[in-house]
DNA sequence: TTGTATGCGTTATCAA
DNA sequence: TTGATAACGCATACAA
């Protein structure tokens, strides 16, 4: 390993002059900076980053927690964290919490894991990172799971009730009142929706725009159109089966995760109901699997590079002490136009 | 920031004696030791593992660079690596190459990366890690991408030409042997393969498998049965409709992965040919779409986070200077059953 | 059994 | 324009 004073042996100046020419502080002579940078070649040398780190007390280093990195949103929302990151000469220090392994589909069981977050978080701290980014694996109410600490925490994919905490997220009203927008304009009136679990704030939020956008085009809200599921397969495919033994069929279904869209699906397939020409399908979340549907499904993409980016840019705001930081980042989504949907059938566009 | 020596001051002792009792060494009384542990937690002392790390010359964290974090296998290697690392006390410095968006599926453009990883390499050995894991996207030769240095280094999912090279991968040839073998038990002898791009070593190996059960069981090798894909889901949908309309069809297809099985499922489509009535379909990978084909995808589950974990485990085992650290590894893969296979038409097993 | 003092590789203050 | 030196927080050799 080659030193700072290794290189100024070398090139007989003092170890003073070598860290000048190398941070680029001080006045050099043209001559000695020349005579420092040759040797600093020929040696090839690398600062130990361990060593400037705890004589500037900062390691450019930030801590991402991700509380599973195996569900879908997580990879996305690294990549775009790393992206920033690697631009802005940030490193990135990962602890994977693995709570889908640990508790499941148990959510509420996630209390068990505050000794598990704070041990992790006490270990990035010791390692002196300069901030943390918090990736949840569904968009909840995470208050109080994350101790406080003087440095600064992004929380994505996740929220807390403090308006005084980061967060970077998507806009799920926003999402439900487009994509029932386009169901309009594509010529339906009954839409149906098939919620996820109905004390989730994102299911809130999609109910929302959903009801906003039949709201202003001025179409009759019909609760009998909505159904709450639990996000999982066999529940969307339990709700749209009720939805189309109904006496008045809706045209078209708008699930709020693709896995239910799967379900509803397998529901047409056994009923004999032709999609999209007899009824349309939506889903959300854009999962890759979707491709693979028959047909292919009609989606919302989730913003999840662009959520990663968005945090690593908060935070670095936060540590340049800029004083203009937004609470709240809410991400627009976008839709993935497929073969799940077309005009009702009988219209002519 | 509490220091030791906050905790020294506070307990009126020495540093040294407060290191000795946070670190176990030196022989300290029971008084002192009480005493400064309880300083310790009444001050809430976290050590400051930079300081440390400079001190000890190790650091406790290991670099991974990942080719691509968004491609399927990267998540689950790095939660294997994690649960590892977690266990004894190491942490994950994460470096996404993203090699995918920077040059897609060219990967004889990987050439064109040698600089990325090049600088990936140097900011990781300048912040010190103890040791590497190389994660590809590919199960190929990356000889000569990664520079040497002074550090171990474990490719996982990707491989060098030398010997003397640790790496973890699995074991292709043995898993299109079972593959085979299942079919073959099932009843079928006309088993035909579809194959990945002809030059990569999966593919070479995964042949050899297939061809080794057919010698084992003195069944006739067929060359006619064995097409070449580029993994792409158009090239399974070729393949299969080719040996579909052969004079003498074959009763199941071993499609290298799972993306070109969607393919020729869909060429079955097409066909009107039933899956699994009159051709049993096994894929490679067991991704998460298998699931939502029609039928259901029986496949080859890759031994993912077990590869993640045993190259953590074989880097410790390097750190530690073990003697008896093997090389390679090749971990079993896992076949799931599910709906795409049935022992041939007319016959009863 | 405990304390003093040095050094890990840097940066930066201050003096020359 | 350059150099000597202290300090960052910790671990440890050696002295007491």
């Amino acid at each position: 390993m080659v030193r700072l004073k290794d290189i100024a042996e070398k090139a007989n100046v003092s170890t003073a002059t070598v860290s000048y020419v190398i941070n680029n502080t001080g006045n050099i002579s043209k001559e000695t900076r020349e005579k420092v940078l040759r040797v600093l070649e020929e040696l090839n040398y690398k600062p130990n980053q361990v060593a400037r780190s705890l004589k500037n007390k900062k390691t450019r280093t930030i801590g991402v927690i991700v509380e599973d990195i195996t569900v879908f949103n997580a990879p996305e929302i690294i990549d775009g964290i790393n992206s920033y990151a690697e631009k802005h000469g940030f490193s990135i220090l990962l602890t994977n919490l693995r709570i889908y392994k640990r508790i499941g589909n148990n959510y509420h069981e996630i209390e068990k894991c505050k000794d598990l977050i704070e041990s992790a978080m006490d270990e990035l701290l010791s390692q002196q990172v300069d901030g943390i980014i918090y990736i949840g694996v569904h968009i909840r109410d995470v208050t109080g799971l994350v101790q406080e600490s003087n440095k600064p925490i992004v929380y994505t994919y996740c929220y807390t009730s403090s308006p005084k905490d980061y967060s970077v997220n998507f806009d799920d009203e926003l999402a439900t009142y487009e994509i029932t927008n386009y169901l309009i304009e594509m010529g339906h009136r009954k839409i149906a929706l098939i919620s996820g679990l109905i004390d989730s704030f994102p299911s809130h939020q999609r109910f929302l725009g959903y009801h906003r956008a039949l709201m202003e085009k001025q179409l009759l809200f019909n609760p009998v159109f909505v159904k709450t599921g639990d996000w999982q397969y066999e529940s969307g495919y339990r709700m749209a089966k009720e939805l189309l033994e109904l006496q008045e069929k809706p045209t078209a279904i708008i699930a709020m995760n693709d896995v239910m869209a799967g379900g509803v699906l397998e529901a047409c397939r056994e009923l004999n109901i032709k999609v999209p020409d007899e009824l349309s399908i939506v889903g959300f979340d854009d999962r890759e699997f979707g491709i693979y549907f028959l047909p292919k499904l009609t989606t919302m993409r989730l913003p999840l590079d662009e959520m990663g980016l968005l945090s690593m840019k908060k935070m670095i705001k936060l540590l340049d002490q800029d004083k203009e930081v937004d609470y709240e980042t809410k991400v627009k989504c976008q839709l993935v136009q497929r073969e799940s949907v077309s005009s009702p059938s009988g219209l002519i566009v």
